[in-house]
DNA sequence: GTGAAAGCGCTAACAA
DNA sequence: TTGTTAGCGCTTTCAC
């Protein structure tokens, strides 16, 4: 051993080791020592060979160079993941859940952030391309989008988290907004609200669209009649759209007891709203949020919310994109992940049942 | 144009020129291509030819293969980022910080989360080593972190953000304690505090341990009498941790009027334990925060917390590792960034002022 | 089962 | 100023 445990452990060591270094260790040709190296070419080389090779590549602390295989494979055992900005909540968890998976599989993951911005979209995609980036995953998807339907239709390995694109034949790892709106209005229903709202997202969004269809959907279903004065979409994710957009309904005297926010940003900017108002949430109005942002919990009053399995989502596109790696001819598949409802009381504690307001 | 203007910007293009077809194309040797189409070896070489390789490579939309330049060069024009966990929400903007600076010179951002696992530190540290990444910046530094000061005993261009290390010759750019400290004593001083108790965060952490230390000297300064059991510390950041202790403190019958938390989950804890005991924030206890966490304004009482530049900390921690990229020779440099307290009355606005509860 | 040879795409000596 | 040559470390034909 020249260099100590420690420097081992801590690669100080300033040399590493190369192939041809242990193959040279080994007495084999380098190609010999690539193959026992190499599980899935193990089997070309004699028993005792392949282990007298993995022997010296242990000791020598040999580890491939990626930047070399790759250049040689045009693969890299990497994938990129783009996002709209990683300082919004919803997004780490997702990542977390794509690296946590892609990790244990031997694989890196890339993050760009584009801010929306289809420039920067582009260029993150194209700085991926350029490192034999091996699959993609989107966290940006609009709608329409350009950009990811070229790609798909170029056969590039992608899949869509959190949001989808028109364009059905295109993988995604999603909740299910149906039954996440079904939850929260089966639970406003049961409390008795009969003139529910809804503060939707913005539309050119999946998450945004999918929830206001289901909404009206579930008002069909509860057998409610559908008044579209009672919905109204924002323009944004935010507090001050939320915050608009009810006062907007409370403006025009449209009646309601409750609300389903798209977000819960957006129900956040309805209890700003109300505030303003000196309406009390719930005992005035009810309203129910979308996706358990941290610390919702504590606002005031705690919000019931509709908790979407982020993690589970990223770690199930992960696994989706390394299926589709391996098998590209497999038909596209998407998967519909079940949301939760958290139902919260004044003190902040967690329900399973109904909330303290009836009427 | 072979490719249409779309598949062209969406890069649906299969085959990506290389630099051998720029320089065939532009009838120059590749080394000759090579060198017009480095910025710093563009002067070799004879400006029409130089002009001529550049608009060949514009118009075959040539961009050079990071794989190839890095295995020629052994560098890699990225840095990797080591994070604890990014769901926790002091790193995301950090990290916004890090890439939107090194994106515009031209380098990418690796990250790895290591949930304070050293053997995941180690091998993400490797993985990123093997990959030619030229510089770190590690956001889980230790007081005492054999691996970091191994690192920067190898030379190994590193920067800590966040959190330091003992030794004081390791480069890193955190936020100014004991300005924070100090900008929430004087304000709980001046509300007429004079018993203020500290529940501090964990010991083996540069920021637990100088905020405390800070507190001690804060006390000092103000003419207070320094009571060693009215400093508690915790053995995480949680808020359960931060109740535990409250509660302790509170058992022991400690007199206090104010709390300095650690950061703003302990002092969320703080809230809980308090709650628990019936007593009022701030009216029996006024607590202050640390950090001004995402919806701290949200929470009840608003939370009044000291403000760190988190965004502000990862773009001069990568300023700071370019410039010792740049000049290895230069003297290890340490940033402090002032922080600025967040002073929140019960309607989660934000003065400037001091707070409502006079002593 | 193993070795020889070629080459992924680029850059940097060295030579002209 | 430009071309030649070599090689970064690896994998993968093709022979043997």
């Amino acid at each position: 051993m020249g260099a100590s445990p420690v420097s081992a452990r801590y690669c100080a060591r300033v040399h590493r080791a190369t192939l041809k270094e242990v193959a040279k260790e080994a007495g084999v040709h380098p190609a010999t020592a690539s193959r026992a190296l190499n599980a899935s070419t193990r089997s070309m080389v004699n028993t005792a060979t392949a282990e007298r090779v993995l022997r010296v590549a242990k000791e020598l602390g040999y580890t491939p160079n990626p930047i070399a295989r790759s250049l040689k494979t045009a693969r890299s055992s990497s994938v990129g993941v783009v996002l709209p900005d990683l300082t919004n909540p919803i997004f780490p968890p997702i990542v977390r859940g794509i690296e946590d998976v892609l990790r244990d599989v031997g694989y890196s993951t890339w993050i760009v952030n584009t801010d929306n911005d289809p420039e920067r979209e582009s260029s993150g995609v194209d700085s991926f391309r350029q490192r034999s980036i091996e699959g993609f995953v989107f966290a940006t998807a609009r709608l329409s989008h350009p950009l990811i339907e070229e790609m798909a239709d170029a056969s590039m390995p992608l899949v869509l988290v959190n949001r989808r694109v028109s364009r059905i034949d295109i993988p995604s790892v999603t909740a299910d907004d149906a039954t996440g709106v079904s939850l929260a209005m089966n639970h406003l229903y049961e409390l008795g609200h009969r003139q529910i709202a809804h503060i939707a997202g913005p539309q050119e969004l999946s998450t945004g669209l999918f929830r206001k269809r289901a909404f009206r959907q579930c008002l069909e279903d509860l057998g409610l009649p559908h008044e579209p004065e009672r919905i109204a979409a924002c323009e944004t994710w935010s507090e001050d759209a939320g915050d608009r957009a009810l006062t907007t309904l409370l403006d025009k005297g449209v009646p309601f007891t409750a609300v389903v926010a798209g977000n819960d940003l957006i129900a956040l900017g309805c209890y700003d709203a109300m505030k303003r108002r000196g309406l009390r949430c719930p005992e005035d109005i009810s309203v129910v949020g979308f996706n358990d942002t941290p610390f919702m919990d504590k606002v005031s009053p705690a919000m019931t919310t509709v908790r979407i399995p982020q993690y589970e989502i990223g770690a199930e596109a992960a696994r989706l994109l390394m299926e589709m790696l391996q098998d590209p001819a497999r038909h596209p598949r998407s998967l519909l992940l079940p949301p939760t409802l958290i139902v919260r009381d004044s003190t902040g504690t967690v329900h399973a049942g109904p909330h303290a307001t009836r009427r």
